[in-house]
DNA sequence: AGCACGCCGACT
DNA sequence: GTCGGCGTGCTC
């Protein structure tokens, strides 16, 4: 028998069939298999198997042994990492690793091991560079790095300079490489509490239509705090009494120990968690329970929707308006598209939850598309909280210079004099955002990446946001040497010191990307404001999701408007979403709840309809909107991007691609309502000079899209980089 | 991805 | 001539 087999390199070079001969019955399709290629060993997978080979058989080599017990992958998912492949044109073997937990390759589940490489410290620099030929530029570009750079990772400079450089320095005894093993995170048990619920009228109604309804996607579209867990854990229920399996997929942040705990207590351990929270050894684990059918239920975030389960029966997707469920980097897929596949594959059913649906999946619920449930009642009958407007144009009139507006302060102070807890939400990070100069407006910008830094206080440095770099904080203009500086815009920090000002008792917590840097942080510090460790918690968009706190009586959104004012088409959908998230997050319990709004622009419309809780009314405003302007759903927005680190090899590459699809351009106008070639609005990341071609395109535009990716792609060099975005989230 | 192979330019 | 750097092509 002979084996096809993929072999685990992620490089279109190798991104073909291999034929081997198979050695063991053990190795059967989906099997990860350790194979000889070229002079060296590698892992692969067995995606077919035959009993012929077309090679001469000299050529077709042995499988050397399975690496596994069983197959790693099933094979409906082999059919679905080929549609994966196809669909976002990468290497067959990138699409096959989303199936797998990353601690199955390269070996067994073990510490992961980093090279490092640094400069031999008994040669100088100058006694290096000198003992070179003439002529050997890389190797002493490498040596110039390392000088500064010091320690780096061996990848980076292979990745920079080229393999042949790194190994000639190594074997010159001028390179010295280390290895390194990156620690393991370690998990925490949760407590399980259990609930007995019973279900009211309408949750009663939404589960028996969801089950009964023939469609293949239904939308349960319920406001915060109705209840939509309970429907959930009903629906798993009745998925596993049928025997087959189910996957619910939350937003990457909502992994709320709450919703984790009501799950175990309800399923016990027919639930497996995929979290990248967990050490690589319990993540494997984990993996297996589910491979092995031990467990039933698969939990996660976004990647969880590759769990390796059998008998597929529903996929819940909760909060399906949430960002995460879009992938950032290549594959760069939509985790409902996953979804519609492997329901194809199953004939799973798929569940969205969300209290305010993205445009476009209410769209396709309105018009049959998707069935559509709606639970407009919190649970026990509880109201939603009532909005505070405050307008800080006339706050800053009445002499408040403070980010607090006066309303803010009072509602704050009568809630903590009652014993509960608020929380102020926040759209941004960092003690103060960019740092400018108010004599000649310098404003200090990242090296790499070509934005402005931002300042933060806890290191009194400038870091990029983009890339990470961290500058040391300037105490006068880099320009004009004024030390007239401003630090322009808030962050949670500063709200934090200020608020503490304000009230001395109380006990703060801070929760945005600096403090919760760590997988854990989140857990961590959403655990001790439950267990109310704190009075206030201060914190970024990742306050605003899905957590239940009872005793939240008060949330305060200190910026309404921020977000309104991002140059993306789908701000005011953005906005909306944020202000109801937020405001869920008060008055959960019974003792009622109050929402501070601050806005510079009391009248904004979309403001209005949040105010009001008509989800309804901005779908229609905004449906109509996005018709009338023709932007997504009503029509798709692609974005070729073209990097290099050479600008003008990334200008050229521009001027090839361009000119690729101008072809079809030319030849299907009536199909484009835009066309044209741009710098990215930021123009260099991570050293990367960036360009694109933007377009958008409507009618019957499937064929058009393929003819895109494929001529647009074929530009692609070592040199320069070419991916498309598909309705990107932000264009800069 | 990682390795051999072969061309080319610099040095003895 | 010969040695090492660096681009190219191949792996069942």
């Amino acid at each position: 028998m002979y084996a096809e087999v993929i072999v685990d390199i992620a490089h279109s070079d190798v991104d073909k069939v291999f034929d081997y001969k198979i050695t063991e019955d053990k190795i059967t399709l989906g099997s990860r298999v350790e194979i000889p290629f070229g002079n060296r060993l590698a892992e692969g997978f067995v995606i077919r198997t035959k009993s012929d080979s077309s090679l001469p058989s000299d050529k077709v080599k042995s499988i050397i042994r399975p690496l596994d017990e069983f197959p790693a992958i099933t094979e409906n998912h082999l059919k679905l990492a080929a549609q994966i492949r196809d669909e976002f044109h990468i290497p067959f073997a990138l699409a096959l690793r989303l199936f797998i937990p990353a601690e199955l390759r390269g070996g067994r589940v073990k510490e992961r091991k980093v090279s490092w490489a640094s400069l031999a410290e008994d040669i100088s620099v100058s006694e290096m560079l000198s003992s070179l030929r003439k002529g050997s530029s890389a190797q002493e570009e490498i040596i110039e790095y390392l000088s500064h750079e010091g320690k780096v990772r061996r990848a980076e400079l292979t990745e920079k300079f080229g393999n042949s450089a790194v190994k000639s320095l190594q074997s010159k005894g001028f390179l010295i490489v280390t290895e390194e093993t990156s620690e393991r995170v370690p998990y925490r048990e949760l407590e399980a509490h259990a609930n007995e619920v019973v279900l009211t009228s309408e949750q009663d109604e939404a589960l028996k239509g969801i089950q009964n309804t023939e469609k293949k996607v239904s939308l349960l579209f319920g406001v915060t705090g109705s209840g939509k867990t309970e429907v959930y854990m009903r629906l798993i229920s009745g998925v596993l009494k049928e025997g087959k399996t189910a996957i619910m997929l939350v937003p990457e942040i909502a992994l709320t120990p709450q919703m984790l705990s009501r799950l175990r207590a309800r399923f016990g351990s027919n639930v497996s968690i995929l979290h990248s929270g967990l050490s690589a050894g319990e993540r494997y684990d984990e993996w297996l329970r589910l491979r092995r059918g031990e467990a039933k239920i698969a939990i996660g975030a976004r990647s969880a929707v590759f769990a390796p389960l059998d008998d597929l029966g529903l996929i819940i997707i909760d909060e399906e308006h949430d960002g995460s469920y879009e992938a950032e980097t290549a594959p760069r897929y939509k985790t409902i598209d996953i979804a519609l596949k492997l329901s194809e594959l199953y004939g799973a059913k798929i569940v969205l939850g969300s209290a305010t649906p993205s445009i476009d999946t209410y769209r396709r619920a309105i018009d049959g598309e998707y069935y559509l449930a709606k639970l407009k009642n919190r649970v026990n009958g509880k109201t939603l909280p009532e909005f505070i407007v405050t307008d800080m144009r006339k706050e800053v009139r009445n002499g408040n210079e403070s980010i607090f507006s006066s309303d803010l302060k009072e509602e704050l102070k009568n809630c903590l004099d009652a014993g509960n807890q608020a929380i102020l939400f926040l759209n941004r990070r960092g003690y103060s955002s960019q740092v400018i100069c108010r004599d000649c407006g310098f404003v200090p910008k990242c090296l790499n990446c070509d934005v402005s830094l931002n300042y933060h206080r806890d290191t009194d440095t400038l870091k990029c946001h983009y890339c990470n770099a961290q500058y040391k904080m300037i105490r006068a203009c880099t320009e004009c040497g004024s030390v007239n500086l401003s630090y322009s815009g808030i962050g949670t920090q500063k709200i934090t010191y200020d608020l503490q000002k304000l009230f001395p008792r109380a006990r703060i917590l801070r929760m945005d990307n600096d403090t919760t840097h760590n997988k854990e942080g989140h857990f961590k510090i959403l655990r001790e404001f439950s267990e109310k460790k704190a009075d206030i918690l201060v914190g970024t968009q990742m306050v605003a999701k899905g957590h239940d706190f009872p005793l939240v009586t008060l949330v305060g959104i200190l910026d309404a408007d921020m977000s309104l004012y991002f140059s993306d088409y789908r701000s005011g959908e953005r906005t909306f979403q944020l202000i109801t998230q937020v405001a869920g997050r008060s008055g959960r319990a019974d003792r009622g709840g109050k929402v501070v709004l601050q806005t510079y622009n009391p009248q904004n419309e979309v403001l209005r309809y949040a105010l009001a809780y008509d989800y309804e009314g901005f779908f229609e405003r905004e449906n109509a909107l996005r018709r009338s302007t023709g932007f997504p759903p009503y029509s798709l927005i692609l974005r070729i991007m073209v990097e290099s680190e050479d600008d003008g090899a990334a200008m050229e590459g521009l001027k090839s691609v361009y000119t690729s699809v101008k072809e079809i351009y030319e030849n299907n106008k009536e199909n484009f309502l835009f066309f044209n070639k741009m710098r990215s609005p930021l123009k260099r990341i991570k050293n990367k000079y960036r360009y694109q071609v933007l377009m958008r395109l409507v009618g019957d535009y499937d064929r058009i899209k393929d003819e895109i990716y494929e001529r647009s792609l074929a530009e692609k060099t070592a040199k320069i980089l070419v991916y498309i975005e598909e309705n990107p989230s932000n264009l800069s």
